[in-house]
DNA sequence: CGGAAGCTTGATATAAGTCAAGATCCGTGG
DNA sequence: CCACGGATCTTGACTTATATCAAGCTTCCG
């Protein structure tokens, strides 16, 4: 459970008409070629982004966590170019694009924000770009779980191990594989300790192991006895 | 040869401190880390983004064409993430950051302008991870292709054949592929009168053809002939 | 209680990588 | 002008990572 006020965001705290909104899972939040009219800030839940190829194939091409804004592109160009679906359920704060624009008074620090976000979306894609072109099945599943792990561990910062409704069918989605594929590798990670695994939810266990997989390619030796 | 002129470069023409550089072919741009002072309109010559792995592999991320600014998100963000090369003899006119800030006078346009290439580059990095993740070989490489004759005949629009000063390996690093096998594809693609290549040059010859490539997979009925 | 969605595992197939050897072109220095 | 060396390209033989096909199991939800 995420408190809003621990990631900055503070509802109707002097924002006029920042709005609060609720997805359900699998509910769309956006559609290709979408108008929107606002960028959220996601309070509670994940979203996924993704394309679907002619072949029916899905490919993610990036997640929303809690503390994210989804997305923040729209403040420059407001029409979507893909699926936004909430994985779980879901709930943002939306803000107006016109809020957000520059000049605006009253939500500089917002749309300061937005601006950083959309920074860290570029890198993140460039990271997916190096991941699939030059990196195996083991090190992009490793390298998208410690970099989810890492960012839920920035966004709440409270100890317990971080939870991830994820399905092997999408992560299969992330990283460009079969699913089959993908439940071969879990099974490595888990008979490593890595991590744990069952039916649409992962934990990381040895997040530093699983940095060292991310870059290698292979188990280190573990430190622990 | 491409005219300033014709993609709407006016160097000097008004605009205070805008000034011209040349870049050599192989000569970095940027390197990793960097804080820049300006972005680039490149004006003619090719420039490539990329990153190298640890085991000295290269993925390319990116590639600016004639038109492009290289790179727009310096204007969120100064400090370059990636390394950028000329592949060519390139030349470009280069825009101090701070007469791009938002409220800056005297540039507006070019300000927008440069925001909306900010969007093309992540609706391209976007279409690299779809490659990437679920496309095949000769798709990938295909897709590749007729994205930067597009792109090429946007920036130019006369007839002649796009002239593409890519070697194997280069397009190797871009589509997550084998030089080898990148060649292997090449040759397919040539013994269907796609294109024609020659040591560090690709030139397109049936850019409908390699759409269709791109798409399907496989090579359609030639409607010529 | 039945069925769908998800997970697991084995056997086999295939796309792409690796290794190896040469051919060709290109710039550079003698 | 020529010779050399390096980068690029080409092709064949073989290996490997990942996909595909198939079957059965488990859990959850209606």
């Amino acid at each position: 459970m995420i408190e809003a006020k621990a990631i900055g965001v503070e509802p109707g705290e002097g924002v006029p008409s920042a709005a609060e909104r609720t997805y359900h899972r699998r509910q769309h939040l956006a559609f290709p070629g979408d108008r929107m009219q606002e960028v959220h800030r996601v309070i509670e839940g994940w979203l996924l982004r993704y394309v679907r190829l002619p072949s029916g194939q899905r490919q993610i091409t990036g997640v929303y966590l809690p503390g994210d804004f989804c997305e923040p592109q729209w403040v420059i160009d407001p029409v979507s170019p893909e699926w936004i679906v909430a994985l779980s359920p879901t709930r943002t704060v939306a803000y107006p694009l016109e809020t957000l624009l520059p000049g605006h008074n009253g939500n500089q620090e917002t749309s300061r924000e937005v601006l950083a976000d959309l920074m860290r979306l570029l890198g993140r894609q460039s990271a997916m770009v190096i991941s699939l072109g030059r990196k195996s099945g083991l090190e992009r599943l490793s390298s998208v779980l410690i970099d989810l792990y890492d960012r839920l561990e920035m966004g709440h910062g409270n100890g317990q191990p971080a939870f991830m409704p994820l399905t092997q069918g999408d992560l299969a989605d992330m990283v460009g594989l079969t699913p089959i594929h993908v439940n071969r590798i879990l099974k490595e990670l888990r008979e490593h300790k890595v991590l744990e695994a069952n039916r649409g939810a992962v934990a990381v266990s040895d997040p530093e192991m699983l940095r060292f997989v991310s870059v290698h390619g292979y188990f280190g030796t573990s430190r622990a006895g």
